[in-house]
DNA sequence: GATAAATTCGACTTTGTCGAACAAATCGAC
DNA sequence: GTCGATTTGTTCGACAAAGTCGAATTTATC
């Protein structure tokens, strides 16, 4: 495997993917990390990411025939790997073991 | 103050600086990164998100006098500026929100 | 000048970011 | 039934920001 590091956003759309547990696609994605973080990425972000993850083995995608609703085409919905897992897992923890004991919320000591 | 958003090693460095409140310089906040997170990254690498950090306001440097020790220039230490801490506490609470209530520990369910 | 401690520089790779173009499907009107 | 309009969704291309480092430089002491 190539890197093992896992920039911000990317943690973030894994979790995403994560988190709507294998049914997850573009838009879904995307909203989803909107709605908990405030952030509000382009879907363009959302799919350059989804990509490179993708390529880096650490979710795999699977096309959906489309539904009934009025036009548009098939859905790729994604979901991790057991790679992207640990990557995912490895990655919050060296955050967390950094946080570790820390004090750090809004009254907190400098 | 123009990004709000900090890319994973910008979270270490900044959670280190942290840490060494006040008093980590280059090295010491290398080997902070390491024996907490076991990765190691270049002195250059270090120094170079120091400066972005700076450059951005989140943290600030003051220049000791050498000390008694042979040789050597005078160390550059850092502590977070006001800014510095909320981007931090802001970048990790997106990450936090988007973990929350998930099991992804070595056993829990994919 | 040699040696030591520490920081800066320059160059390159990887991630982040997005708007615009493209693709696939359905609907209605003819 | 087939053709353009409409809708849903994805891919592309291009550039900005962050990560990475080795080598060069600076500042001191011996």
């Amino acid at each position: 495997m190539s890197r093992l590091f896992l920039g911000e956003f990317e943690q973030l759309v894994l979790l995403a993917v994560l988190r709507q547990d294998g049914n997850g696609y573009g838009v879904t994605l995307r909203r989803e990390i909107e709605e908990r973080t405030g952030r509000r990425p382009g879907l363009g972000s959302v799919y350059t990411t989804l990509d490179r993850l993708t390529r880096k083995g650490f979710i795999e995608a699977r096309t959906l025939a489309p539904t009934e609703v009025r036009g548009g085409r098939g859905k790729k919905v994604f979901r991790l790997t057991r790679g992207g897992r640990s990557a995912l897992i490895a990655s919050l923890e060296r955050i967390e073991s950094m946080a570790r004991g820390l004090t750090l919320d809004a009254d907190g000591a400098l």
